[in-house]
Formats: C-alpha cells, sequence, structure tokens
DNA sequence: GACTTTATTTACAGATCAGTACATTTGATC
DNA sequence: GATCAAATGTACTGATCTGTAAATAAAGTC
C-alpha cells in the first residue's frame, strides 16, 4: 500500500511543524505548503490537535525506528549499543536542518499535564525509557533502570543544549559521562 | 527605589508567559490581567518581542539569584554546591507552579538561532555554565569545564523530564549521576 | 489658574487564526 | 453516457492577532 493522502499531509506538516512551532504553524500555512485545499485538510483531521497529534505518532515511529537502528548499526554489545546513543545524537546534531526534540517543544507549547498533546510527549519518552532500560538489563549493569534514566537525562540535556548553542558539542560530553556511569554500574 | 510601573508589567507578564506560552499569550490577555490599557503597554514596551525579553532578563535575574542562593545556603565547599544545586532543583520542580525552564520554552517558540529571544536564553545558560565551571575549578576538580558542562546537561535533562513527566524524581537520578562524576574528577 | 507635556483610554486597522457552508469537480457504477 | 457519492475548491465566518491614531485625563511648570 503506497502512502496514503493523508500520510503525505501528515508526513509535510511534520516538516514544517518542526520548523516553524506549532503554534506558530496556522492551517492556512499548511494548506498552502501541502497544496491541499483547507476543506480536504479538514476532511482528513478534525481539528489541528487532530493533525498535531498524527505528526508526533509519525514522529515518534520514525525517531525510535531510526536511533534503535542506528545504535544497532554501530554497536554490536548491549552495552556499547548505550553508549552508540550518544554517537547517533551526535550525526543527528550535524544535520542541516536539526531544531531540537519535537517532543519537548510540544510539551513547552502544551504545557497543561493532561492535554493529549502533552501525554503524547510523555508517552514517547517512556518507551525511549523502557528500550533502554532493556539494553541496561542485558548488559547486566547494575541497576539497570535507574542507568536508563541517568542516560536519558544525558540524552534530553544534550539535545536541548545542542539546540540552544548550536553546537554539536553536548553529544560528545553527553557521552563521555555515560561512559563513567556505565562503568560504574559494571 | 519603589517597583516601576514597567516592572510591575514584566513581572506579570512572567507570570503568564510561564504559565501559558509565548505565542499562546496574546498581549490583549496581557493587557486584561495586568489592568493597564494597551496603549501604555505598547508605550513601555515598543512590541511584544521586546516585552519578551524584558520578560526574560527578569528571569534570568531571579533564577541564577534563587539557584546560587540556594546552593550556598545548602552547602559550604564548593564541591557540595554542586551537588546541592540537585536538591535546589528538586524543591523547585515541587513547587505547585513548576512548568519546566522558560528559556528552554523561550528557544523552542523561537527556534531561529539569530533570534533575539533564542540569543537572550542560549546567554542565561552559557552563564550557569561559567558559574558552575568556577565551583568546579574551586573544588579542584579535574577538568572543570568538562564536567561543568556535564553537570548542567544533567540539569537541563531533569528540568525537561521533571515537566514532561510531571514528576520530580529526575532530580535526585540526576543528583546521583553528578555525585558519581564528581568522585570521578576528584 | 493657564499652558504644556506626559500618560492613559477608547476605538479601531489590517492581518491572521481555526473552522465551515456550499458549489464544483472527480471517479466509480450502472 | 447517465447517475450518484466522495473528494475538492471557493469563499466565507467570527474570533483573535499585533499594533496604532485620535481623544481624554493627569501632572508638572510658569
Amino acid at each position: 500500500m503506497r502512502p496514503s493522502k493523508r500520510d503525505e499531509l501528515v508526513q509535510k506538516a511534520l516538516k514544517v511543524f518542526y520548523r516553524n512551532g506549532f503554534h506558530a504553524t496556522g492551517m492556512d500555512m499548511l494548506v498552502a505548503e501541502t497544496g491541499v485545499s483547507k476543506t480536504s485538510m479538514y476532511n482528513h483531521f478534525r481539528t489541528k490537535e487532530d493533525l498535531i497529534l498524527a505528526v508526533l505518532r509519525l514522529r515518534d515511529e520514525n525517531f525510535r525506528n531510526w536511533l534503535y537502528r542506528r545504535m544497532e548499526e554501530r554497536a554490536d554489545t548491549p552495552r556499547d549499543q548505550l553508549i552508540a546513543m550518544f554517537d547517533a545524537l551526535e550525526e543527528w546534531f550535524e544535520e542541516p536542518g536539526f531544531r531540537g526534540c519535537m517532543f519537548i517543544k510540544a510539551s513547552a507549547e502544551y504545557q497543561n499535564a493532561d492535554h493529549a498533546i502533552h501525554i503524547q510527549s510523555a508517552e514517547h519518552k517512556r518507551m525511549l525509557q523502557v528500550h533502554v532500560g532493556e539494553l541496561a538489563r542485558k548488559a547486566g549493569l547494575e541497576n539497570p533502570d535507574v542507568l536508563a534514566r541517568q542516560l536519558l537525562l544525558l540524552k534530553e540535556g544534550a539535545i536541548v543544549t545542542a539546540h540552544l548553542q548550536h553546537t554539536q558539542a553536548p553529544a560528545q560530553d553527553a557521552k563521555a559521562a555515560a561512559i563513567a556511569l556505565i562503568e560504574l554500574a559494571d
């Protein structure tokens, strides 16, 4: 099944939202950017919020697939894959279009804890945590869940800092810290 | 000198922007919230962007003063003050109105690297880094600047995660990681 | 108290916001 | 090819956006 019209719209909306922000991007801009008419857009997505939620679902899928795959390509053992996460991050930071984490930005614009967009952003992070936690467990490290949380703090910090200071340096700082924490848990 | 009208406006605008976000807060809402008229508002601040920049300046002053003071109150030595930073963070996370870092959110809404709001947000982080770097140096730790950057990655990660998952747990995870990194640099 | 300057209010401009009613086109079915 | 249903385009709504022009009030100054 080739990508449906809807999927195509989500994909293009993802780019615009990521580059431009959520509130700053109007439906008119999306309509202009995608070439589709407004009625069609609202036929595919009941509201702007629905569109954003669809965008976040796609982003979650894309990002986690990419990150997990890249970690596996770069290292063989679970332990080394944890470390490779930070090299993958560096690759991401180097991309010209890098603009930080879409979920952090989504939760920054939709702050209310019970807002669907906020909840879905939190869910993305939770799934990352589960995955990293399992890698830490497979690697036979002590307190794998605590370690996973700490590695993810380094990851989030690195993403935010790389975006704010527009440099990829935080990836290597975080990697060095991660190695230290992993060795201590060995 | 008692707070001028302008300072009062900045203070109230800070609360509204922090609670509500930047794009989501219109000048009309601020005018209603502060009781002042629209023309007065625009007499004090040429544009919404100017108001936001003034808000961020106040936030920078408030936050760094509060954090540095709290670190000193909680610990005597530079080394322990570095660790106490994470206890101070936990205090912050526990506050009912906690909504994450205003500068991360500002840079999330004004992403362009050469936007004044983005630049000013980055400057806040840079000043924190200098301060923490000096503490690490005073504590006689190895590679004080690298360590400072790593501790701040933990801090940013903890803030983002605490906001996203609305729990204060990241503060203690970050603290434990920080202690490990500090001991390794001892 | 008259005069000047400054701050404030009211009322509005033009653009854009999310969302929709209705006409038109398109594509499938007979 | 006629008929019908789904997708699309046009044109609009009322609300809200940032920002402003002109009228009014307040506060000094002589």
